[in-house]
DNA sequence: TTGATTACGTGATGTAGATCACATTCTGAT
DNA sequence: ATCAGAATGTGATCTACATCACGTAATCAA
């Protein structure tokens, strides 16, 4: 019951459900594992869940003109990743999410989040502050793109998340900085 | 009564209240008028409130050392704006805003909306709703900055705010672009 | 163990956009 | 009406980073 333990203690950091609130709202996540490599959305797949990740490192990227590929997020344990947009806009997915090591994730569908966001007050307190929390990540994420170089920005990276560096490879970094991996390269070897 | 209707129109979108109930919370809402280029928020200042814009256009930026401007956010009539980050984080302003035209907007402060949030479900909702779009515009921009050389940025900008080519100086939209105004000025001379 | 695939390093060269410098027009205050 | 300060245009030069090209090391499957 790891997963559930997770979910859990994640909940809590933003809002009190009693024991059977809880087992009730986690009765609606389902867990799935996945191998390394596998990919859980794929570009013009149908969306309809978000996932949790339980353990293990995915990617959600986006797929230039089948050349370039840009990362727009890292999911770590607790936290969330779907894409967003074809989930809330009910359009094929753009968005690619696949796994950078083998993963566990509790997946939610939409339906159900609204159906728990409707039922329970709390549940959609929750889920605006955690989207609240994205969005205020987001937005310091894109002025970080407008003001800093790639050096600055691969610091601020590797101060945010020291386990990166060893858990993916570098190639995967430059593609979240938005830099050829040979710039990248070139960076940290001198 | 503009601004009222204004903003019942634009919660309506989302979710139902009845007259009463959005009386109500209406009445958390305090009108402010601001002239041409006056600051509504500055950067240093505590902020306690968010705008939500009735008439005139508002820039949210941010600045680099005393010298490069960055423009998150143009803010038109029912866009809400504030520095969000030191709204949550209760730290003092990165973010100013202030008034390209001569503006009115609601603010409501951040007790209020999330005593508001509490007292009505419903209420809680529309702002899980709006910030859920804030952060789906704020990835999607990203990506555009990742992806998208100036050019195709500004055509883009073009399609989706017409309005600013003849609103706001050009130099402001370079600041949103994330480029030079000399490089804006020769790409559209082309 | 071997061959294929992926990761990574590094030189040479190309280019989008920044920066600097200066001229011109527009706008707003007195 | 006039003057000061914005806003804009445009050339010359500079630079961070991309792209191409090629090499080596690491990983993995049969």
């Amino acid at each position: 019951m790891e997963a559930k333990i997770l979910l859990q203690e994640h909940i809590a950091k933003t809002v009190s459900l009693t024991e059977e609130e809880f087992d009730y709202f986690f009765s609606h996540f389902k867990p799935m594992s996945f191998k390394k490599g596998q990919t859980i959305i794929g570009a013009g797949d149908k969306v309809d869940c978000e996932y949790f990740v339980i353990s293990g490192c995915l990617k959600a990227f986006f797929i230039n003109d089948e050349i370039k590929m840009y990362i727009l997020q890292f999911a770590m344990p607790t936290w969330w990743t779907s894409d967003y947009t074809a989930l809330y806009n009910q359009t094929p997915a753009t968005i690619n999410v696949d796994c950078i090591t083998d993963a566990e994730v509790l997946c939610l569908t939409s339906t159900d989040r609204e159906k728990l966001c409707a039922e329970f007050h709390q549940v959609e307190h929750f889920f605006r502050w955690r989207t609240n929390k994205g969005y205020i990540a987001s937005q310091k994420r894109l002025l970080s793109f407008m003001n800093n170089n790639v050096k600055t920005r691969y610091e601020e990276l590797l101060a945010l998340y020291p386990q990166l560096y060893n858990l993916v490879p570098k190639h995967l970094i430059a593609a979240y900085l938005g830099v050829s991996r040979e710039t990248l390269s070139r960076l940290y070897n001198s």
